[in-house]
RNA sequence: GGAGAGGUGGCAGAGCGGUUUAAUGCGCGGGCUUGCUAAGCCCGUGAAGUUUUAGGACUUCCGCUGGUUCAAAUCCAGUCCUCUCCGCCA
């Protein structure tokens, strides 16, 4: 359950968190349905108090052998008002639920505001692009040739977007997801899940998919209201929805390999050639559970974890910080880590690193007692670390050689077999 | 899919229409006493919300949603989940 009490203490943040985040809702409404509620809740519990000493005055006069009559009737006077009183209540609730899901988390301070990603802020760089002496060839075109892809039967298959990886293509994949989860689980001091691809209603509003991404989320309605999940964020931060985390267990660190499934409607014929932008692909994610004064601390510890994948890997890569109008509808900041691919010669998102603060926490309802064993929201982070698709698009483009074979890198080998290049037939 | 059993506080587990103000135990916190690989005793101990200068007061919550009743943890219906047995099956 949502925390109500966002009406009360700060209608103004919310104004301007939706004005930030150019989102348009009226908060005034929710702040006129919250007084509402209040008025219905204030008559309620009076009745209720006097319903209830009136019942359990029955009982006495019963036991005692005294006539209760009168008091039969009071009681039953009342409760038709209270009956009455109900209902609206769950009318007035239902209708703030829904308004305060749409409000999204408000940016953090340091956020510039912006309106969308042409004016996120480019704040580091790692590595230099790799040189040629011959033209690069895109992503496609070499995995069509290393028969590591098979694009064609992949949309026979399940239609545009879903790619069928054959051979040393799918071992490439398997080697890259393992290596990272290797990293994260002996490095980086990470805890393994391997999560259900499909999850409830509640899941996916926990963590801010729902409602406002509804269309974008595959749905198996019938009669079953399971979604796909977009990212193993959703099934790894909701382990511990409606759950009281003990103090000494935090900070958690979570990693989990999974498929995703991403809709992307409205995104056809945008960047979306062989793998970069595809409705199915492959992602390590890594989920924190953090004390709230600790929490961006964590976000730059988790920025450095997902970095290292990258580096290990050798590429190149640009980090950005987005503006508000970029930032997802749950996080209050973010990162993203784009990775270049000299084949199409661009750089492409491979991970967001995100502090949701307490967002999803109150969607939740993740707590924990603090040092004063007072009640309180825990905050929550997640980067990937990394996205296959396009990782392996920078991978297989930057390392291409001039006779077309391309070299795997070195942190990759182990899990090739010791194969230390794709070469053609 | 069929049949049965069950879902109560951090945990275990009573209660099965009206002093339930949810017993009792464990755990946890505080205090006292005594010291010999320790224990005993006493007190306290769930969440959310409203209200009060304070102490406190009030409401809601016994899986969830409805219903019956003057009154529901307790009765009824639906639903979700767990367990046992049977069936089917990778």
């Amino acid at each position: 359950m949502i925390d109500m009490k966002l009406f009360r203490d700060n209608p103004e943040y919310l104004i301007e968190a939706c004005k930030l985040k150019r989102v348009n809702i009226d908060i005034n409404a929710g702040v006129q349905l919250y007084t509402k509620r209040l008025d219905i809740i204030s008559e309620l519990e009076q009745l209720q108090a006097r319903r209830n000493a009136a019942s359990k005055e029955v009982g006495q006069k019963k036991k005692a052998g005294e006539d209760a009559t009168e008091v039969m009737e009071e009681v039953r006077t009342i409760a038709g008002r209270v009956k009455e009183l109900e209902d609206n209540r769950k009318e007035v609730e239902d209708s703030l639920q829904q308004l305060v899901l749409s409000i999204p988390n408000h940016p953090a301070a340091d956020v510039p505001e912006g309106d969308g990603e042409n004016e996120n802020v480019e704040i580091d760089r790692w590595g230099e692009a790799p040189k040629f002496s011959f033209e690069p060839k895109p992503h496609w075109e070499l995995c069509e040739e290393l028969d590591m892809i098979d694009f064609k039967r992949g949309v026979k298959l399940s239609g545009s977007g879903f790619i069928l990886y054959k051979g040393l293509g799918a071992r490439l994949e398997r080697a890259l997801y393992t290596f990272f989860l290797d990293l994260h689980t002996t490095e980086h001091g990470y805890t393994e899940w391997l999560p259900p691809l499909m999850v409830n209603r509640d899941s996916m509003i926990g963590t801010g998919q729902l409602p406002k991404m509804e269309n974008d989320m595959y749905c198996c309605d019938k009669g079953d209201d399971l979604f796909l999940i977009p990212t193993a964020e959703v099934p790894v931060t909701n382990i511990h929805r409606d759950e009281f985390l003990p103090r000494e267990d935090l900070p958690l660190y979570y990693t989990a390999y999974s498929a995703c499934f991403r809709r992307e409607a409205g995104a056809a014929g945008k960047d979306t050639r062989g793998l970069l932008r595809v409705h199915e692909f492959n992602k390590v994610e890594m989920v924190k559970f953090v004390e709230p004064e600790t929490s961006y601390d964590e976000l730059e510890k988790l920025r450095a974890n997902a970095e290292t994948c990258l580096q290990r890997l050798g590429l190149h890569y640009r980090t950005l910080k987005l503006c508000s109008g970029d930032l997802s509808f749950s996080a209050a900041k973010c990162y993203d880590f784009e990775a270049y691919a000299p084949g199409v010669d661009k750089y492409l998102e491979v991970s967001s690193c995100s502090n949701f603060e307490d967002f999803q926490a109150r969607r939740a309802n993740i707590r924990y007692k603090d040092a004063d064993n007072k009640t309180r929201f825990v905050h929550t982070l997640n980067s990937s670390g990394l996205a296959l698709p396009r990782t392996m698009v920078a991978i297989i483009e930057s390392n291409q050689q001039e006779d077309g074979s391309i070299i795997i890198p070195e942190v990759l080998r182990p899990y090739m077999g010791g194969l230390d290049r794709i070469s053609r037939k």
